[in-house]
RNA sequence: GGUCUUGUAGCUCAGCUGGAUAGAGCAACUGCCUUCUAAGCAGUAGGUCCUGCGUUCGAAUCGCAGCAAGAUCACCA
């Protein structure tokens, strides 16, 4: 048994007996003794001593003595004030590392395939432009959400919906008719995804040119102008075309997805993300029409004169929702009211995830009031995953004033940055294979990238300064990749030297633990709990900031306690198991920020 | 204007369901490589936890009000 749970148990049968209060074991909460105390748990006594009419002094020596004795694990316990400190006997801890050194998932829950899914939906790119630094997050953070998911036990399954059909698409195409000259991502040597991105910006500027001249030689105003320039008017025209599925439209806009997707395949790639399963609107808005002719045929939904089709959230306290234009043709939330229904009817699911910004956060509270309306139950289980918004320091990125930071672009610099950061530091040792240089320099790069991301809370906005480049030193991912290497390099030593046999474990009776091990020790304890605590608030900057304490904590522990010097046999392997312990827990953790971490570097 | 989110050191961020003297990193300043990898360690300095009121034995944390920033309230997605 865990050694809170069983401090748990104790303390509610002595609260019992002393006291006559009726706890309930899990409201009894133990928190870890502040580094400036002795001890190792902490219980607050402050709760009791109303009940106890007794001084908080008088109550928690009481108590700390009565669980002293029930408890062999308890070594002593101290009071100061209110708060009554365990010291647990250092046979627990020495138990511990050496039951669970050895495993390979420390912390970690095994899934159920059998059990109904959380379906996580993320990424959701247009295919009209490349991935920029927002998407970045989005894409770091469902993986990483889905990963932290799987670890706590779930069944996991991971989605993505392409937002592949629109004006937005058809803006690209027409510019590249008129204006390409037949140029190809082969022809040019650009990633698919940079050359339709290309075009969707040439269309913007040769778009606002005629704005402009519409509003000066025929004085309309700029609104008017807007709407009736050509390129405007030529692409709704394409637009009508691809919904009436003609053929040479058609062929065109599967050319140009087919680019941007071979575009996005290679950027997914190097963020090391992948799906179960995409999702394409193209192929699920129609039954989001269904579903709201169904609806207005119902009567839950309704017919404005002019044609168009609303839901009635007033009674919600919200406004009138559009879901049909008058012509008929479908918005986000149409849509969106086919592929869930769909996703559902394809996993039944237990939980339906959408990582997406906090900007839709109205969007996904709509979805679900609709859904509900339409009588679609399982429109509960949505859970819009709201995440804030990356910004730089002049504010938020927009593509139309060019201060969007292109995805490529960064992940390209950071590998340049930790090719440079490595040479300075005299690490590109002669005679190791290029190769495995080059995988270095990239999962350095992107171990910096993922951690400055996902280190910081998902509900909150984020900063990212272009001009400083990200930190390999201090609370960073290289510091805790580092941090591993250096463990490693110990064990490799260990067994190349000192052939030191790991699979047998080491007389524990002469081993006993400093401060800097009995720190690393208490946080490799915590593992589990917190897996379970950053599921629960679909948090992986909570791992982040674990796998941090831990990669200090040993650092600090490495700095100023001999491992492979130790003379003591039994000393000695205690603590390679212990490096071996934290090594893996940090390779685990990282995992689940999808961060490599290197046997060298 | 309504709704939602955020506000902690110069900067970037932790601080979980209320608990002890609010913590890291960066930047600044001091030390430590003949010893297991110095992308490290140890230390100094840096705070009106936005403000006020309230709840509580106890508030950065909970409630209310205000201030500030952002998002949203589209026949865009």
């Amino acid at each position: 048994m865990r050694i809170e749970e069983t401090l748990q148990n104790s303390i509610t049968n002595v609260l019992k007996q002393l006291y006559g209060i009726d706890a309930e074991v899990n409201t009894i909460t133990l928190q870890k003794t502040k580094k400036e105390f002795t001890g190792d748990l902490t219980l607050v006594v402050f709760p009791f001593v109303k009940a106890a009419r007794k001084s908080p002094e008088a109550v928690a020596n009481e108590i700390g003595a009565a669980v002293a004795e029930n408890c062999p694990a308890v070594a002593s316990f101290n009071v100061i004030k209110g708060f009554l400190n365990f010291e647990i006997n250092k046979n627990y801890w020495v138990d511990f590392v050496l039951q669970n050194a050895d495993a390979e998932k420390y912390g970690f829950k095994t899934a159920d395939s059998n059990q109904a899914p959380i379906v996580v939906e993320y990424s959701s790119p247009n295919t009209n432009k490349p991935l920029h630094l927002g998407h970045i997050r989005n894409n770091l953070l469902g993986w990483s959400v889905s990963e932290l998911l799987k670890a706590d036990g779930n069944n996991v399954k991971k989605v993505n919906l392409v937002n592949d059909r629109g004006i937005h698409i058809c803006k690209s195409m027409l510019a590249w008719l008129k204006y390409g000259n037949g140029e190809t991502p082969e022809s040019s040597g650009m990633k698919g995804d940079h050359l339709v991105g290309k075009y969707y910006v040439l269309f913007d500027k040769h778009y606002k040119e005629q704005i402009k001249e519409l509003v000066e030689t025929k004085g309309i105003d700029e609104e008017e102008a807007a709407k009736t320039a050509p390129l405007m008017l030529e692409a709704q025209e394409m637009l009508r075309k691809w919904e009436a599925k003609d053929p040479e439209v058609y062929a065109l806009w599967e050319k140009m997805n087919g680019w941007v997707y071979s575009g996005f395949d290679v950027t997914y790639k190097r963020l090391g993300i992948d799906f179960d399963k995409i999702y394409y609107e193209s192929q699920t808005y129609l039954l989001g029409k269904e579903t709201v002719m169904k609806g207005l045929q119902d009567g839950v939904l309704f017919r404005k004169e002019d044609g168009s089709v609303w839901a009635d959230l007033t009674g919600d306290g919200l406004d009138q929702k559009l879901l049909l234009r008058k012509d008929g043709t479908s918005v986000y939330m149409t849509q969106d009211l086919g592929t869930a229904q769909l996703r559902q009817k394809d996993y039944n699911a237990e939980k339906l995830m959408y990582v997406v910004g906090n900007e839709q956060d109205y969007h996904f509270t709509v979805l679900k009031l609709i859904l509900g309306k339409l009588g679609f139950e399982w429109g509960k289980k949505i859970h819009h995953l709201s995440y804030g918004m990356v910004e730089l320091p002049n504010g938020k990125m927009k593509s139309r004033e060019g201060t969007v930071v292109d995805a490529d672009d960064l992940i390209d610099e950071m590998v340049a940055t930790a090719e440079q950061t490595s040479k300075e530091k005299g690490r590109s040792d002669e005679g190791t294979d290029p190769q495995e240089q080059a995988h270095l320099y990239y999962i350095l790069a992107m171990g910096a990238l993922k951690y400055f991301i996902l280190k910081v809370d998902p509900q909150k906005n984020m900063l990212f300064n272009p001009q400083e480049s990200i930190d390999f030193n201090g609370n960073t991912g290289p510091f805790i990749q580092y941090t591993h290497a250096r463990i490693r390099s110990i064990i490799r030593k260990s067994q190349e030297q000192l052939h030191v046999d790991l699979s047998q474990n080491p007389d524990t009776a002469s081993v006993e633990l400093n401060d800097k091990e009995r720190e690393i020790v208490k946080i490799l304890h915590d593992a589990p709990a917190i897996i379970d605590q950053a599921a629960q608030n679909y948090s992986p900057a909570m791992i982040a900031n674990y796998v941090y304490d831990l990669a200090k904590s040993f650092n600090s522990f490495y700095q100023d306690t001999p491992i492979l010097r130790e003379e003591n046999a039994n000393v000695l392997k205690f603590r390679l198991k212990l490096c071996d312990f934290v090594a893996k827990v940090i390779k685990n953790m990282m995992g689940i920020l999808g961060i490599e971490v290197p046997e060298k570097m």
